[in-house]
DNA sequence: GTCTATACACCGATAGAC
DNA sequence: GTCTATCGGTGTATAGAC
């Protein structure tokens, strides 16, 4: 194997290991499968990471920094809805997004549990959910400019909101893969979060 | 050790497995920590039991079995407010019940995720929310009657979203265990609930 | 039926050659 | 820096004495 830097390793491991955590679940994440699937020797993985406790830390930081959001409304398409339809239509974006790429969430949410199993880990979950909530955030404060609503509670709370339905919506689909089902969660949410708001 | 029955063991073993994936995960629920938890001999597991795969969807179809709802409405106590009102209750009173012991609602969270990463047992999940489903169903058929009021969707349809709002719900407090915000979860939650039913 | 002792696979981690 | 080979530990599962 040619000689790669310790850091384009690391990123590599990580990439890796997501794809691994995605396809087969963290409990089946060894450093052993991580390595196969980077192509990479054993010993490199514990060349470049103390351990895989972490390497798995560093996976969640990874991955929660990287997280883009999947409900962002799209100004040009949904310019001229009620707050309502332009929430609504961001959900069933995120609905879309959850059924092209299911393992994904579904990953994520695993390294959540994790972290909320031990105390010194539990500040990783955290940080995933304020990432996660400043994503809702933005997407709200977009949202509501669109039509010119105010948010009648600060918007970070609206943001909790968003964000605990879309967990909700996320498990339950996960689950059931039902989309009529998850757009009936969808449609009460958006009802829900749009009442949060003063329409002009 | 006396001789006990085998389905006395069975059922031993079932409720130290799930002691100890409450306490510790699903993970730390090796066959050696769980019948060190019932005081047996690691012989007996594999008497009661084919093998820990085995023994794992025993535990979720026990658990899934005795699973009882925590968002019931108490009809005496509530017997004088709106749907909104009652449904908002109700959600609180599952949060008491979160609080006061979560570590059992993450053992079933992780239970669910355990049961979603193979194909074979992805039905234990579906088995464990179709029961949520009742047990919502069954709450919502409560609340309605107590107000006169009629569920304008299929009662199984406002159930379907009531356990999802209650999954978001359970994630969000498990991450940050902030009581405002789960309390802003549940008002919002109990808004898109009540709108779904026709009130008198 | 119940136990102790053990087989065997896989895990994380490291030593040591190159 | 990168590899192969290996260590020590733990996991599931079983053999065989009682």
């Amino acid at each position: 194997m040619p000689r790669i830097p310790a850091a384009e390793r690391r990123v590599a491991l990580i990439e890796a290991g997501l794809r691994v955590v995605a396809r087969e679940g963290l409990a089946a994440a060894s450093t052993r499968a991580i390595v196969a699937e980077a192509g990479m020797s054993l010993a490199s993985f514990h060349y470049a990471f103390d351990s895989r406790d972490a390497f798995v830390d560093e996976l969640i930081a990874a991955v929660v920094a990287r997280e883009q959001a999947a409900v962002l409304p799209e100004p040009e398409i949904d310019g001229d809805g009620s707050l309502r339809d332009i929430l609504e239509a961001g959900l069933l974006r995120y609905l879309d997004h959850l059924g092209a790429d299911p393992d994904h969430e579904q990953a994520m949410l695993e390294l959540t549990q994790y972290a909320l199993r031990s105390p010194e880990r539990h500040p990783l979950a955290v940080a995933q959910y304020r990432r996660y909530a400043e994503l809702a955030a933005h997407a709200l404060d977009t949202a509501a400019e669109q039509v010119g609503a105010a948010w009648r509670v600060p918007v970070g709370e609206a943001a909790g909101v968003l964000v605990a339905f879309t967990d909700g919506l996320t498990l339950t689909w996960l689950v059931n893969r039902d989309d009529d089902a998850a757009r009936a969660v969808v449609r009460a949410a958006a009802d829900a979060l749009s009442r949060m708001a003063d329409t002009p």
